[in-house]
DNA sequence: TATTAATTGTGTCAAATTTACACCATATGT
DNA sequence: ACATATGGTGTAAATTTGACACAATTAATA
């Protein structure tokens, strides 16, 4: 500090906002803070920056410790730092967006630090300034989906189409034509057939795919539009007709 | 410090990368370093965090400092914390984003600064990381400008459909085609025809717009895909074929 | 003052994409 | 075997995009 006399030092933490997708409902992985200020209130997952660590590297660390995962998709999402927003110190605090796939992760990591998962819309008050955090983090991941194929880090490695729509189904709680999004989908031929069948659908077997990281990489900024306009849009006809003949 | 006894302070600092459009190139607003380390060297203006400042405060406060200007358009762009990034001591910097009518600025303050306005594809070398805030933020501009019709910030408050057209070729550096460009502007009805002309070109004036900012904020996340496919696109015929006749 | 050069504004048509559907296939349980 | 539920492919109409021609406006100039 020597270098820079007028500068003060500030407290840098790291918050992560984790996301989960159990096949149905978004979900959002919360902690109970065990220590004070606010002990006991719900909480992101998070953590101070150590004087000898990278930032993605605390980030990782943090999760890591919460999910016995490593390698987890990380990404940046913002800085908060308004005075006064933790009332312990002056912090400022770096949000981090993730994602995983909730099955992978380990529970007695979990049940360790009180966590849960909690459905997006069931979700508690959080403290300080982590509910903007929360806020922002779903806007990011609405307006990135809207543009990219994204999300295969909330699935299993090998994944079917049906269910990539659920998922897409949930970020935006909007019905999507089955048809056209299949069909959008392949086009980007960013899929590849495993040749596999999901062998728990009950009636018809869906096609397991997975996805084509090289191209994807490639291809990640040629932006389609990838959200149907938000209009009602039920199936209508088609399934129903067919009932009887 | 007392709450939190195992956390160690660390300096925070606030870059800023300035854009800036002069009819014609994107350019930014860099200065040349009067303290060490790295005195003499080209750098983005930056600052450290006051203790009793908020982040966009502190960000407003250094790009006022460098150009007289209030009310500048600044939004994060990242945070920069690698062990190492600055000899100088351990400091973690928050990239800003901003944008400003190259026009309004101050050139006096510029002065006090040794700060200059130099096109894109002319920059130096930067000191520390600033070399790579710098390709973030030209990847941001062209990310964002691909699907919403931004840099309006760049231009005058009253503008012309042809200026905005000559912006988003510099932002890609790809030629557009004149008619379309307009068409899906003004499909948008998001510009306000002022009923005035552009009285500074040489020929057909043009009409000046104004942005319609309700509206702009009600629409900004009906994403349109903005870019057309950047290919080259020559005016063939057209103006050339209507030579003689 | 008529002409020329440069630039702006509007229109058109073909191609590509998106939307809104129908139909068929496959697996399961009765 | 058949009813039911879900997955995969096809297709026609509507919309949007891409690639152009042509007409209008202004200042300089012949």
């Amino acid at each position: 500090m020597t270098t820079y006399p007028h500068a003060s030092g500030i407290l840098l933490a790291l918050d992560c906002i984790i996301f989960g997708f159990d096949g149905k409902d978004i979900k959002l992985l919360l902690i109970k803070r065990n220590f004070e200020p606010e002990k006991g209130n719900w909480s992101l997952m998070g953590g101070f920056l150590h004087p000898e660590e990278n930032l993605e590297d605390g980030a990782s660390r943090i999760l890591f410790d919460l999910t016995g995962l490593r390698k987890i998709y990380v990404e940046q999402l913002g800085v908060y730092g308004n005075v006064g927003r933790d009332p312990g110190a002056r912090t400022v605090s770096i949000a981090f967006f993730a994602l995983i796939n909730i099955n992978d992760q380990d529970d007695d990591a979990l049940k360790f630090h009180h966590a849960s998962w909690i459905s997006l819309d069931k979700r508690p008050a959080l403290i300080f300034d982590h509910n903007e955090m929360v806020l922002q983090a779903i806007e990011h991941l609405r307006y990135k989906a809207a543009m990219h194929p994204i999300g295969f880090e909330l699935l299993p490695e090998q994944f079917t189409i049906p269910q990539l729509q659920k998922l897409y189904e949930a970020i935006y709680a909007v019905p999507i034509d089955r048809r056209n999004f299949s069909r959008k989908l392949l086009s980007t031929n960013l899929l590849i057939d495993t040749g596999l069948k999901d062998s728990y659908s009950a009636t018809k077997k869906a096609t397991l795919y997975k996805l084509d990281s090289v191209r994807y990489r490639e291809k990640f900024n040629s932006f389609w539009n990838f959200m149907p306009e938000a209009k009602e849009q039920v199936e209508k006809g088609d399934a129903k007709a067919t009932v009887n003949k």
